[in-house]
DNA sequence: ATCCTACAATAGACAATGTCTAAGTCAAGG
DNA sequence: CCTTGACTTAGACATTGTCTATTGTAGGAT
C-alpha cells in the first residue's frame, strides 16, 4: 500500500509507531481531514498518541510536501493527502463537504504582471463554494 | 464619507455608536483586518465597545454582504470591505500581507458540469501564493 | 418631551483549535 | 548492546471565536 512510507523513510526520517499511524491514516481514504479527526483515528489505533504529536506531524508532512493544508473554511485546518495531484475543491456552504475538482483553464495565467505587485507568485488555490445535492434537497 | 453608514440605516439597522464605529473601521483604510485588529481600533475611538459587539457586528455586516470574510491564513478570519467590487486575493507566504488583485479570465467558465458533482455552484475565491518583495529581499 | 419596548451592548465564562515546555522514551548507528 | 539526539508525552498555555444573563438605549408611540 504506502509508498508513502517508503517515501518518507527514504528521506531520512525517523520511523515510530505515532509517525506511522499518522501516515497510514493520511493514506487511508483520500478525505479531508482535520488535524482532530486524524488525531481521533490515530487514536483509535494507537490509544497513546498525544495531540502534540498529531499536530508536530502533520506540520512535518506539509513541510515535506506529502500533503497539503487546505484553509476552505476558518475554523480548523484541513489536511489534503493527495498533494502529488494539482486539483482544487468545491466547499459545500452549509454542510461543509469538500469535493475535489480539476477545472480547465489556468489561473496563474490569468495573473498579468501589472497584478504581481513585485510579488514572486508561487501557486494559486481556487476554491468554489455551493451548496450540495444532499443539503439542497433538505 | 460614509454612503456605508447610509446603506445600513436605509436598511433598517439600528444605528448606535458602536456599530457607527464598526462600520467606520472598515470603511477607512482598505485593508484586510481581522476581527482583533477591528476590535483594537474601535476600541481606540469608543474605549467601552466589548469584543461581543465586535464579532456580532462584522457577522451582520457579512450577512447584509456589505463585507466579506477572507480565509486566506488559518489562524484568523479576515474581513475584506470591498464587497461591491469582486476580486480575488494576493498573499505573502511570510509575512502575511494580502493586496486584491483583479485576474483576467473566468474561474466559474472554467468548472464544467461533470465535475460539480451535483452541486449549486454559487461562487469562486482564487487565493494566489507567494512572496513579496519586501520579504524577498530580507 | 417623555415613556416603552424590542433590540443591542456588556462582561465574562466557555469552547475550539493550536502551540509550547520540560521530562521521559526510543530508533538507529556504532 | 550502548549512546545519543531526535521523538513523544501530558498538560499548561495562547489565540480566536461563541454564548448567556443582565443592563442599556434607539426610535417610535403618546
Amino acid at each position: 500500500m504506502s509508498d508513502l512510507l517508503e517515501r518518507l523513510r527514504g528521506r531520512g526520517w525517523r520511523m515510530t509507531a505515532q509517525r506511522r499511524v499518522v501516515a497510514e491514516v493520511l493514506d487511508g481514504d483520500h478525505v479531508h481531514l482535520t488535524a482532530d479527526e486524524v488525531h481521533a483515528r490515530a487514536v483509535a489505533k494507537l490509544p497513546e498518541i498525544s495531540r502534540a504529536t498529531v499536530y508536530n506531524t502533520l506540520g512535518e508532512l506539509v513541510s515535506l510536501g506529502e500533503v497539503l493544508e487546505v484553509a476552505t473554511d476558518k475554523r480548523a485546518k484541513r489536511y489534503d493527502p493527495n498533494a502529488h495531484s494539482p486539483h482544487h475543491h468545491l466547499v459545500c456552504a452549509q454542510c461543509g463537504a469538500i469535493k475535489d475538482v480539476h477545472p480547465g483553464g489556468n489561473p496563474l495565467a490569468d495573473l498579468p504582471d501589472s497584478e504581481r505587485f513585485g510579488f514572486t507568485v508561487s501557486g494559486v488555490e481556487v476554491t468554489y463554494r455551493g451548496v450540495c445535492p444532499n443539503c439542497a434537497t433538505a
